[in-house]
DNA sequence: TCATCCTAACTTGTCGCCAAGTGCTGTAGT
DNA sequence: ACTACAGCACTTGGCGACAAGTTAGGATGA
């Protein structure tokens, strides 16, 4: 991005995060920022469709482009043992959590690689898409050692909430040995699964779940978010 | 991006990742590309744009593109009352701490509609840029409340750590009452003095810092990793 | 045989032109 | 007076053409 780019996308960001831009206008046209900035079309044209890429706006061929709806960031705490699921009850009224996956994971995994998972051990992967208004806005996998659970296939309507199950079956106190974030952009599937654009950076936090009382490991967990849908408590 | 695109995104992230490409040959030219996936040398030149903008390679015009080179990340412990320095010095031999700012913070700074900050505080700014193998890859904020520190202002050459400021004042136990995480990408200033690309995103950590003993806030900070150098332990 | 210069073929950089889509306004017909 | 259609002016979408930079190889001259 060259400087005059840079200059239209801060003009852009600013007016779209501040509320110049409204959600029922159209945003100003290529030629009307053409004329305004005294740039070829082209640089417009990239500097759009990089903000369509973080996926601030999109646009219609012939129509114009628009605003997409921004949506208030919910806080996630990332520690204490409070089930996900609860913590977002209390933020809002449309939160719905969906398991898209419970299969065995087959023994070539390499969740066999992690410490403390040997190959004697049986391990289901349970995935989970958090949605928030109606959209996902987060990914859980958890990849539970199932030699306590021997059900758990039969178990689907009963893992929305891992915390859930668990005291179910009489675990109460938890704890974790490690929990590691990092950040990245979404590959081909992420962006399928979260229904995001690009540019949206994901949280992706991974970290194990013990029981306490027995000092038993009880699965990975890997959980990925957007970034535009949390913010985040330490 | 349409699907033509992110194909070839694919392959050039996949090959940069996994060594395919290798740091001292040049990527595959522009219209090498658009023989191997049969688009147009737009499409090839929108996907080569977007990872320099993520960081991984760089450009010369009339010689070619080039992989940059790869940095280990290195872990940050979020929790805990360790030194950053000391965390550093731990996994790298080549760390820098570098006062960029000392001032007081004048009264109409937003610092103060902090709770607990009031306007009888005299606060002060520190700013420090850490570098890792001479590049700089986090910007750190210190809102000091200046009070019980008098001769701040002259202390520049002992505030590149501190923890080793508050120790040197007597000050040996911390605790924090609150720490918020956020992801964003750089705006002008911070791609200046993180000397990184348009796509880097960066962790945001917002919290406060308290003496334990004496049960009194000594700062608020605001810390700014680039992801592409560090992964962050909870 | 070596050095220098020039040209061609390679590379990336810049942006304009044409295509496709849509909406609005004016005119004509009923 | 109302409705429908056509044309024009607006919008975004796709990509090719030309500019600028560099390098390598060949030819010429010393």
């Amino acid at each position: 991005m060259d400087q005059e780019e840079l200059r239209v996308k801060d003009y852009l960001l600013q007016g779209i995060l501040n509320g110049t831009f409204s959600l029922d206008d159209k945003m100003p046209s290529e030629l009307v920022l053409v004329e305004q900035f005294k740039v070829p079309r082209i640089k417009i044209r990239n500097v759009y469709e990089f903000i369509e890429k973080m996926g601030y706006i999109y646009s219609k061929q012939g129509v114009g482009r628009f605003l997409k709806h921004q949506r208030k960031t919910l806080e996630v705490v990332m520690t204490g043992d409070v089930s996900f699921s609860e913590k977002m009850r209390k933020q809002t009224a449309n939160y719905k959590s969906v398991v898209t996956k419970l299969e065995r994971v087959p023994a070539n995994h390499e969740i066999y690689n992690k410490p403390q998972i040997v190959p004697e051990h049986t391990v289901y992967l349970v995935e989970r898409l958090r949605y928030i208004d109606g959209e996902p806005a987060a990914l859980h996998r958890s990849y539970i050692i199932a030699d306590n659970f021997p059900q758990i296939k039969q178990a689907n309507n009963r893992l929305t909430s891992m915390y859930s199950f668990y005291k179910s079956n009489g675990i109460n106190m938890f704890h974790s040995t490690f929990s590691n974030l990092s950040v990245s952009f979404p590959n081909e599937l992420e962006r399928a699964l979260l229904s995001c654009e690009v540019l949206v950076p994901l949280v992706k936090v991974e970290s194990d779940n013990w029981d306490k009382e027995q000092n038993q490991l009880l699965e990975y967990t890997e959980i990925i978010y957007r970034t535009d849908r949390f913010s985040f408590q330490l």
